[in-house]
DNA sequence: AATGAATGAGTATTCATTCAT
DNA sequence: AATGAATGAATACTCATTCAT
């Protein structure tokens, strides 16, 4: 209702729609909601969105870009617990930076995502980070190991009940975990984790 | 259109409306659509609840039970490696006996149990697994493992890409991965926990 | 607004979205207006039929039907005047006793009735009549005479200024002109024409 | 998406509002549909029309004048048979010069144009034209011969489903049956109506 | 001569729910 | 144990139109 005319229309849109689908989700939260929240019209939407489906999009696409930005340095990468380090520590990164919002996003609304095409995007992606962390290896519970180390930068942010843990905290314990698993892979531990 | 009347339509009902809803969504899923399914008309549907939300929690109920089961006596054993191991194991019957779809429902529509009341008691039950199997630490990187220990039982069936594992091997895989982080709980190996 | 409760719901909201659709046009007249007519909210519209075009498609069914029977019969007949004859005054019969409504309906809507599955059904019949109407002949004007003859039908009912024609004399008029134009046909003249 | 620009903006506005109203009717065109096909905003449409209502009058409105004129000098024509037939063959240049598309606007369009200026306009005009076609008479059936000759030249386009006739020939076989209906017109029926 | 941004009123359609039978 | 008929409130989306620039 109050516009706090920050950011250009369009930008706006977005925030707030990212606030509201997380919030209650994609189905729930209404077009009308998020006009309401920003004091203009639905058809203003519409005039900067083509449908509701295209500002979802549109607010996974950057987020989409900077994980094909990691994912293709990644394969560069050497396949070894050091190179694994490497991935999963540059995807932390990209997560407690941008991205917490933007991952809760579309954790709670995984089934509206099957059928949203950047959610279907989102899928791949996350996808393929778990097989990047787990290459040269087929064994099930080194694709497992590669998932949770994945799940622990995702799972830092409620599973740990610390109650004033800040983001560079929960990183630093996340990427902790994350490396355990990580380490484990490929029936290679390094040298000193005994 | 009509379903083969195996059961009650009570539970007839209950089955059609969990496969629906992890599928699509519990919003995204009508009464009208299991309705159809069923060969009934949607009055039908109230005639055995009295709304949309009681039959999720119908649905819901009985793996509640079953969890609160798992819980007490998870209660009862041991604070030490050994003693998590059963409660993980136990857990993992469940899951893979009745649970996969239950499971799945559950995390598929995260957003919407966040306001039904049966989604907010099974959200208890899986922290207080979580806690429970973290229990005696305070440690940020332990509540982080228990968590994912848990994790692993459930990305099992996902995160695996093995075309055609049995039910039976993932269970193994998802616990022998389990066990790895439950045993680095604490870094007090069960003696000195007393 | 008013429900003067006459015939079932169905056949109810039938002839009013009849009258409307012919007096403003299928894309000018909206369901919320069919309602308000009928004293009835628009849901109960919906509870009848599945869109706004079901609601057209089932108007036009029994006429459809109505002019297939007298298809068939046409295929019958002999292939001369007499014959022609025959078919004409079947036509302007179900014209002017059931007729004029449905044939304004369809007049006055030909745009939409293009996209439309019982608007194409509709067109698909009348040129079927003209067909029969000019059998056994090919030249262009006989085609002509023979749609000519056929609008003869419909165009007395506004092309004749006669303020207090009955639909009886209507009809006469109608069918005295057709006969001229179809008697033309086929380069076979009745014997007193010349 | 952007047209030739041949003409000026405004008339290429007309020319792709005739087209697309003829197809599709006014009510189901939207001036966004417009503007798009010519590659412009709808503001633009704006800046040369001050309504939708306008452009289709802009665009009846020489069509008018012509008939106008046309009707004009009917008036003054011999209320005999040469004069009528002076008076269809005029029409029939017109309608096969600028016509048939305007026309078929028109006929496509019945209902949107009962509401619209231009509209209600062509009405008038075509029922002086009938009228002059059956002055000196008060006859049903002549004033049906009036109008049905006028028809002739119309359906022509379509009635006749001769494949490749030319628009001259289309002409020609109009007139020859639009004459028949006009020769009989006046009271003098042939000798064998009685 | 035109655009970018927006609006107010409307559209068809869907939903969970009710209730008399 | 269920249906047929209906409702009220909502939804995503579209339209003709306006106006400052």
């Amino acid at each position: 209702m109050v516009s706090e005319s920050t950011g250009s229309t369009r930008s706006r849109i977005q925030a707030v729609a990212l606030e509201l689908f997380t919030e209650q989700g994609y189905e729930k939260t209404s077009l009308r909601e998020i006009a309401e929240r920003l004091g203009v019209t639905k058809a203003a939407l519409y005039y900067h969105f083509k449908s509701k489906e295209e500002i979802v999009n549109s607010v996974v696409e950057d987020r989409l870009a900077r994980l094909d930005a990691i994912i293709e340095r990644a394969h560069t990468r050497p396949d070894d617990a050091a190179g694994r380090h490497a991935i999963i520590a540059e995807y932390a990164d990209e997560f407690f930076q941008h991205g917490p919002s933007a991952m809760r996003f579309f954790e709670q609304n995984q089934t509206a995502f099957k059928h949203l095409s950047g959610g279907q995007q989102m899928r791949e992606r996350l996808f393929a980070m778990i097989g990047l962390l787990s290459r040269g290896t087929d064994s099930p519970a080194d694709q497992l190991r590669a998932a949770l180390a994945l799940f622990s930068i995702h799972s830092s942010l409620f599973a740990v009940r610390g109650p004033e843990l800040s983001n560079e905290e929960r990183k630093r314990v996340a990427l902790e975990v994350a490396h355990e698993l990580l380490d484990t892979i490929d029936g290679k531990p390094p040298a000193g984790t005994d």
